[in-house]
Parts: structure tokens; C-alpha cells; sequence
DNA sequence: GTCTATATGTTGATAGAC
DNA sequence: GTCTATCAACATATAGAC
């Protein structure tokens, strides 16, 4: 895992100290003025370094980038990290779940590197190609292990296995980003809320509303 | 509309048909050998043009790959034309939806190709933005047309509105189309039908299999 | 209408000074 | 470790011959 984070060079010490540095710095940059496949030039006067300066630290810009997205992942999984899954309510994970999809329309940044990236790492050549496949399993993973708890006990509809249904919920917060990027005013949280509610067939009383704006 | 399926030169008698010819061309060669943002020239080469050749009927590469993707859905709907939405049965409606996608697992280069558009036309100044929209706008259209008026004979849930669940069986057949081209085994029409029967409450008898092997 | 040739620009990557 | 300078490798777009 810790080797996965380090470049050629910024392997000990203050270079990775640095290399995360640039990475967060990058993922601010990002967030606040968006991704249209940047070049290396564009985001290294970004986080206040020459190109050059830059790559110093990563092997080559796909490397650079997945680094990006990868610590992205990290930032955000921090976040989740108090919460215990095997103790996890339906409810529980219905509030993670919209509430990631939440926060991602404050950041039309970040939604577009994902999109952006997850189409070039369908590439098997791509450095973030094996990257996306454990993030895909390890989300899904996290789903279909609550729900498939939960169907067990008649909370969840057995009419779709549990693997599908993880797919499903993955594939809706992708696909309404690409919708919502389309147009901002889609309400992504408000409708995978409802999705939620629906392939759940026990209601559970809603804890406020899923609504962005 | 013929205006806008019109490049600045190739706008008469033998220049539309000629260009007509290049697009066909240049989606069964994207179909066949997939697309990883092919640049012009390799576009040219595979349709028999030069690069020069091949410009001359399109004024940038932004609109050529606009048009090819305008051209693919001109070929798709037309396989779908003889059906009557009105008239149209849940039964139809949901074949109609698990076919399109199972079509588009044998098309790998289309749905490469797509997916990398409609990540790239979130930009507004995007040559296809506006048809993305619209795109978006027919689609849902159709399914909430359909959808709302089974919805008042109680056929559908009334959880989600007819909106909403339009939108999520978009993102859906987007969303796994990312999953997809990174694990090719992920059966997506076998996902969406069971998604289709769950969210449709009354369960048609199945027509058949769904599923692609 | 199609080609060859080329203008013009950008990019990612590297070499080498400091 | 960071910069400046430079490179080769494309890319798209256009000019002009045929």
C-alpha cells in the first residue's frame, strides 16, 4: 500500500512529505477551479512550482494524476473512518452514502477529474487502471456487505442480488455526475436518496432532507 | 436540424453524401478497434483520407467527433422508430431499454467513445454540450412518458418521481458502462433488467434471458 | 475534392546549472 | 530540490498544387 504512494524519487523523509503536500494542494487547486485535463504546466503553477519542479516528483503525468485521485480517495475515506460497518444500520449506510453524493456537488472539480480519469483508466495500459478496479471492489464491498446482511433479515428486497445491487448504487452516483455536470441544477443526493428508499423496502424514517440547495 | 448535421463546406448534393459515407465509416471502424481519443489522422487513415482530406468536411476535430457521435444515435433511434411510445407497453418500454444495452456490450469503441464525449461535452464550450443536453432531455423523455402514465394506474412505485427515476435509469446504463469497459464480464444487461423489474412493481412475466453470454 | 506540405502550437520529458 | 532551457514528438489547422 505504501508503496503504491511513492514516486521513483520522493521516496524517504521530507520528499514524501512534500510529494503529499503538493498532493492536497493540488486537490484544493482542483476543487476550486475545476479540471479540464490540465497540463502538467497549468497544474504546477497551480500548487507554485515549475513543471519541471513537479515531475520531479512523479514519474510522468498519468503517475502524477493517479497520485491525485488516489489521495483524493484517501482524503475522503478518512472521513468515513470512525464507522464501524459491521455495526452499521441501514440507515447508517443510506446517510453515507447520500451525504458522499452530497458533498461531491460542492466540488464540480473534483467530479470532473473522477469522471474524467475513471474513462482513461478503462485503458489497461493506464497506471490508474488497477487503481479503479480495488476502489470499484472495495465500494461495492462496503454495500453489499451491509445489505446483504440486511436482506438476509427481509430488510432489503431479495429480488436483486446483493453484488448487483452495489453495482447499481455505484452506477447511479457516476452516471447522475456526468448528468449533473451536464446540467448543475440535477439534485444528484435527492434522487440516489430516493433510489435508496426504494430498493430498501422498509422505509426508514427519513433522517431530513437529502437536498442540497 | 439538417443545419446542424451540415459542415461550413460539404453542404450540397454530393458533399453531404460523402459525408454521410465518412461517418458510417468511421463508426464501424471506432466499433471495430475502439477509440481512445483517436486523433484525426488516425481517424483519416482508417476511413481511407488523408488528415487534410478528412477536415475538409468537418471545420475541427471537436465537431467531426461531435457529428460521429450525433451520427450513432441517428443509426440507434432508427432501429427503434417503428415503435409507438403511446402505445408503448411496460413490457416494451423495458425490452427496449435491456436491448440498448445489451447492443452496446458488443460495441466496445462506442461505448468508449461515448463515455469520453460526455465527459469532454460538460465543458459549455463544448461543440457538443447542447446536443448532450438534448440528448439527455429525449431519452428521459421518453421513459417518464411512459413511466408516468403507468405510474397513475399504480403500476410503478410512486416513490420516486417519474423524473427521478427517468434519471436513474440513465445513470445507471452510464454508470455501468464505466464499470464495464474496465471489467468487461460485468453483465450490464442482466443488471438493468433486474433494476427495471424492481422499480416497476408489477413484474412482467420475463421475455427472456437478459443476459449477453 | 483531395492531396502534400507546412505553419504554428502545445505537450511531456530531460539535461544540466545552481 | 528546484529552476531554466531545451527537446522531440505530436497535434490541429491551413495554404496551395493538382
Amino acid at each position: 500500500m505504501a508503496d503504491e504512494q511513492r514516486g521513483r524519487r520522493g521516496s524517504y523523509a521530507k520528499g514524501v512529505v512534500k510529494r503529499e503536500e503538493i498532493l492536497e494542494r493540488a486537490l484544493e487547486v482542483i476543487a476550486r477551479e475545476g479540471y479540464r485535463g490540465a497540463s502538467v504546466k497549468e497544474l504546477a503553477d497551480a500548487v507554485g512550482l515549475s513543471q519541471a519542479g513537479l515531475l520531479h516528483y512523479f514519474d510522468s503525468k498519468e503517475e502524477l494524476f493517479t497520485a491525485i485521485v488516489r489521495k483524493r480517495d484517501e482524503v475522503d475515506l478518512a472521513r468515513f473512518d470512525p464507522i464501524d460497518l459491521s455495526a452499521a444500520s441501514l440507515a447508517d449506510v443510506r446517510e453515507g452514502y447520500v451525504s458522499v453524493v452530497r458533498r461531491n456537488a460542492e466540488v464540480p472539480g473534483l467530479v470532473q477529474l473522477y469522471s474524467q480519469m475513471a474513462v482513461d483508466a478503462a485503458d489497461v495500459q493506464h497506471p490508474a487502471h488497477g487503481f479503479f478496479i480495488e476502489r470499484g471492489e472495495n465500494l461495492r464491498g462496503m454495500l453489499a456487505s451491509v445489505i446483504a446482511a440486511r436482506s438476509e433479515s427481509g430488510d432489503i428486497t431479495d429480488r436483486i442480488d446483493p453484488d448487483a445491487l452495489a453495482r447499481i448504487l455505484q452506477a447511479v452516483a457516476d452516471g447522475l455526475q456526468v448528468q449533473w455536470m451536464l446540467e448543475p441544477d440535477v439534485d444528484m443526493a435527492g434522487i440516489v436518496g430516493q433510489l435508496f428508499d426504494v430498493l430498501v423496502q422498509a422505509v426508514p424514517a427519513r433522517t431530513g432532507d437529502d437536498r442540497t440547495a
